[in-house]
RNA sequence: CAAAGAAGGACAGAUGAUCGCCGCCCACUGAAGUUUUACGUCAGUGGGGGGAGGAAAGUCCGGGCUCCAAAGAACAGGAUGGUUCCUAACGGGAACCGGGGGUAACCCUAGGGAAAGUGCCACAGAGAGGAGACCGUCUGCCGAAGUUUAGCUACGGUGGAUAAGGGUGAAAGGGUGAGGUAAGAGCUCACCAGUUCUGGCGGUGACGUCGGAAGCUCGGUAAACCCCAUCCGGAGCAAGGUCGAAUAGGGGAAUGUUUGAGGGCUGUUCGCCCGAAGUUCCCGGGUCUGGCUGCUUGAGGCCGUUGGCAACGACGGCCCUAGAUGAAUGAUCAUCGCCCUGCUGAAGGUAACUCCAGCAGGGAACAGAACCCGGCUUACGGACUUCUUUGGCCA
RNA sequence: GGCCCCGUAGCUCAGCUGGAUAGAGCGGCACCCUCCUAAGGUGAUUGUCGGAGGUUCGAAUCCUCCCGGGGUCG
């Protein structure tokens, strides 16, 4: 089963799979913001998960979503949280 | 110089580096397939080229396109509402007319009909629609007082006349003046405003202007019902077409076989069409929110000439400019550019002030195509050009 | 992407069509009752009627445009 772990801004659920790689989902609901802004999460997000992944293991799925107060990030923070809760994922999976 | 008004077009930072996203084209490599020197498909690598907006938004209107039969009629329902024009069409736009606002430039205007009919006009007020006598004004009679005597003045009661004045109200049934009267009144007259009918002139027209007659005056509300004129068939790309995959031939109900069940997705009716034996509905089960297509060349854009006051049109030339679908344009850094504020320096001017250079700090918005167009509305950044009005200062 | 619906007191709603007092229940407040609480009784309070503009003498109500929330589709 998964595991949840919360960061002020996102939320982020593990699961196991069977495929070779990682997976990434994205959830940014329409509490978030407008499509511009939920577009901007969801790409920062995803260049994250593509430019980090020595520092997280493979074979599992990832699930980010977006709080309510994430909109006003700036990508630098967003990168921030989502490198220290990456980290915790890893250490407590070994 | 300040404040303000109008119109207009263009922009929505640029370049480079690194890492990345989505289609298209070309080349190479590999895989499986077939009717095997070939073809397309899939995967990978490399290269080339393209990749959001003025509002893409709200979904408020109008169209194209697709299906409903080939889209027909009537009623219902809805929308619009000065005139002429523009347009594929519009509830959009342009010009003009009438009304209102502003010192002005200019702005606003759902602006047909209240004399076809019905309804409503709370509270207040006497009376809210062919009305009305509360106070008031005038007057007849009775009572009784004063002065003085057939009279006059004031008071009370009662009956009548009266829409001048007060008062109520958003609104009280034309306004001003004169005559008239017991007091008054369109009762009469003059002028003004308005109504109905009508004539001349100007304008395509809304209407304007100059007259005549009638009758004395007719309230408001139609973004209340309604009447009149014009327009509107319904649904929407989740339309529609096509290729599969999967599941099942299940249970229940209704109705019917030529005098025809049922269907053709709008509210009703008519009409029309399909339909020669099954059809329809409900329950249950299953599967991919499946692939391809529609899907981007269109009432397209730019430039020039030309018609028109303008909206807009005509002609000629050039160009092709996103097609995603759990939904593509981003992140970081550097340099330059733009705007604002402050300081310093220089120049011009009598002055208010303008302009140039440097330094420091800050700012750069609203917002993401989803079949495609034309509008409207809303959100929003700072610049630019032209014209105009008012006020101040200097000469 | 298309099509619909709803915003009224702290909460749930009526009033809107047909215009002139903004109301009901629950809640909260004060008082009474009780030794105290609950229950019960009495009283007062609570509103930019989602926002702006317009029509009208007058708008929660009618018209237009926005804002916010919700539903639905093969």
């Amino acid at each position: 089963m998964g595991c949840k772990f919360y960061t002020p801004h996102f939320v982020l659920l593990v699961f196991d799979n069977c495929e070779k790689n990682s997976r990434l989902g994205v959830t940014v609901s329409r509490k978030v913001g407008n499509a511009v802004q939920r577009n901007r999460i969801k790409r920062i997000i995803r260049e994250f998960f593509r430019t980090n992944r020595h520092i997280y293991p493979s074979a599992r799925d990832y699930s980010v979503i977006a709080k309510r107060s994430s909109a006003l990030l700036s990508s630098s923070k967003i990168h921030f949280e989502l490198s220290s809760v990456f980290l915790k994922t890893a250490k407590l999976n070994d």
